[in-house]
DNA sequence: ATCAAATAGGACTAATTTAATACACTTTAA
DNA sequence: TTAAAGTGTATTAAATTAGTCCTATTTGAT
């Protein structure tokens, strides 16, 4: 199954709760935690994460805690997620190490790789995270040229 | 990062290699190892599990072999995946087992991996495996209404 | 009829990756 | 000055994935 990690499933639903609250707020990792029903060492290490990746602005101190960097509507799924599974298609090849994969001159694996990379990620850009704060809203997504294609014919049948 | 299982990338070459030559001719498994550059015993047990697909035909015995259930554009990225990786968003949900995931009294981790699965799996749908035994020629996607977005566009920045 | 080549199915082990935790340190408002 | 909160690193445990092996079945060729 083309399955997200856990710990980026669970940085999804971080990102949606403190999207969901006006953008001044701050959340502490303890809140964050118990709203989310999220052991809190792992809520703190996520939005550590998150936090390096220019996701989250942080403040320190007694009254301190994160806040969105930016608005949900310019957050894409495609950067939360390439957050926490780092980029995309990087998988190393295996025939990095000594083998000499020449199906005509170039790894086909690389190639097939790169093709499907650029498919998931652009399918991936076009979801912002505000999408996910009010998800009976979303009824479709749009492709790169801004053309809205409904979601039910997106997705085609249930596997 | 988002990527698949090495055995995935795999039956994506041996799915390729086999589209590549004329439909009718059958494709031993050892013939396929040696193309490919992959251990046998790993290309065996991936046939098997296409053929359970139905994305392979089998032929038993001393002339026998594989060869395509159907047509190279008419088998498609998805398909191929999740047939080597299971259903596309059947995570277990950690909340399965004991918990209560009450954030509105439906779980939010559910309702992120519907909707991420929805987009990827419809992104995957639109290329075929005849996309991939001519890398060169894929310069676009074609979304769900038949469009043609193009690849530089719909790949965005490389991350 | 027999043999050899090939698929079919299942079980098992090893390796890798992911998840979860713990601990010491820094910052800052009250 | 103190307590609350973020920061960084290391370690351990669990789960998943990759890879291999063995045995049975089918079938064309001799």
């Amino acid at each position: 199954m083309i399955r997200l990690g856990k710990l980026t499933d669970y940085a999804l639903v971080l990102m949606s709760q403190i999207a969901r609250r006006p953008a001044s707020e701050l959340h502490t990792a303890r809140d964050l935690a118990v709203q989310c029903h999220l052991p809190l060492p792992t809520v703190s290490k996520l939005l550590k994460t998150l936090l390096q990746s220019g996701l989250l602005a942080s403040h320190r101190g007694v009254k301190g805690g994160y806040n969105l960097a930016r608005d949900p509507h310019a957050i894409s799924l495609a950067e939360i997620i390439s957050a926490l599974e780092g980029p995309f298609g990087l998988t190393e090849c295996s025939t990095d190490v000594g083998g000499l994969c020449d199906l005509e001159s170039s790894c086909a694996i690389k190639d097939n790789q790169r093709i499907i990379s650029q498919v998931l990620r652009g399918a991936l850009e076009s979801v912002m995270l505000s999408d996910l704060t009010r998800p009976m809203q979303l009824t479709g997504i749009r492709d790169k040229q801004g053309n809205l294609v409904p979601m039910a014919s997106a997705a085609g049948r249930m596997q």
